[in-house]
DNA sequence: TTAATATACGGAACATTGTTCCGGTTAGCA
DNA sequence: TGCTAACCGGAACAATGTTCCGTATATTAA
């Protein structure tokens, strides 16, 4: 196991990445890293090249797309919110109450990387697999959560987890920048919409 | 006052433009216009000026930026949406109520023109001045209903109206583009949610 | 160890914008 | 009719995203 030519032993595994090319995407995850979150997430290309010490050309080869590199950027924290809403519809409490605190963690998220709330919801086709990862990860979990409370009777019926969840997104926008501006009040106030109108 | 040669009798106004910079200036807001329309408030200056017969140093010329150019073409619309806020205020009905009618106008007007929501809440400084023209003439009058709204006790308090709109205009984002997602009901949320908790 | 080859690399080159500059044109006036 | 200040158009410049191509190298087989 520890030697390296031998590869590929499951199915269709790809048949290995050169050393180099594996140094060169690892350098280029972390640069992108740094980057994002100082310059936001629109950083020039030549930016994140120049400070993983590689060529343009090599980004390219390793994240076709821009969105390809933020999704590899962010997959962990991605999968660690979808899992904590598993979680949190687990644990005994309100449904609705769990909804919120879902909501929450999804705005910390979202809210504290600079211009990726805006990346999410641009119409530009070069982000459009990177909003159909967010959407494909985090809306099942968005659903579970409002079917619970609906079935609990604690929400109005009729919200749907993509409108929800664009929505909360939308809110998020411009957070970092203007403190006049708290994206956590206007979603508490759009979750606090969804109770049931009595 | 028809003669064109007596100008600026009054105090400090501009001394009168040449005829062929006044209709180039028309020109270019008609074509300002369309384009906007079918294309969005970000098309290339080039499409504009060319829709327009002009150089795009004459767009420059007439428009500083490209802020200026949105704002004059939007400039009516956001002046009806402010006089709507006071009529709605006036007419006798109940504070709240005015609210939400005002607020889904302001949405039937932002969510009609491809990607201005967007641009009103981009930090890029080029639009921040189209961005301040808003919130200028829309914010007190949010404010003036929301207050009403709150001292007739229907709506929770601590609510501020630059942050109503701003949500808002988040909210709007991307309702153009996309059928599963209804900017009007997302906001009715968000209004519902300003209600008095109990 | 060495040589062959597929893979990966870097940077130049190209395309698409926004923005500014400059020489020529023209409206307004005497 | 001619002068001049204002205006005009398009070329030129700058900042990006994206692609191409000759070169370098990791890997493997002899």
């Amino acid at each position: 196991m520890a030697d390296a030519s031998r590869a590929a032993k499951a199915g269709g595994s790809a048949p290995r990445k050169r050393a180099d090319a594996r140094r060169n995407e690892r350098a280029l995850l972390d640069a992108a890293t740094a980057v994002f979150a100082t310059s936001g997430v629109e950083a020039p290309v030549r930016e994140i090249a120049s400070r993983a010490g590689v060529g343009v050309a090599t980004i390219y080869r390793h994240f076709p797309t821009r969105a390809d590199l933020i999704a590899a950027v962010y997959r962990h924290q991605v999968e660690a919110c979808a899992e904590a809403g598993e979680t949190l519809l687990a644990g005994g409490g309100s449904p609705y109450d769990a909804l919120g605190r879902w909501v929450n963690r999804f705005v910390d998220f979202v809210a504290t990387k600079h211009g990726l709330a805006s990346v999410l919801q641009s119409d530009d086709p070069a982000f459009q697999s990177l909003h159909a990862y967010f959407l494909d990860r985090l809306v099942p979990v968005c659903s579970d959560l409002l079917r619970a409370a609906a079935d609990a009777g604690e929400i109005r019926a009729g919200i749907d987890a993509y409108e929800l969840m664009r929505g909360v997104g939308n809110l998020c926008i411009g957070a970092e920048s203007d403190p006049r501006y708290d994206a956590r009040r206007l979603v508490e106030l759009l979750v606090a919409g969804l109770r049931r109108t009595a």
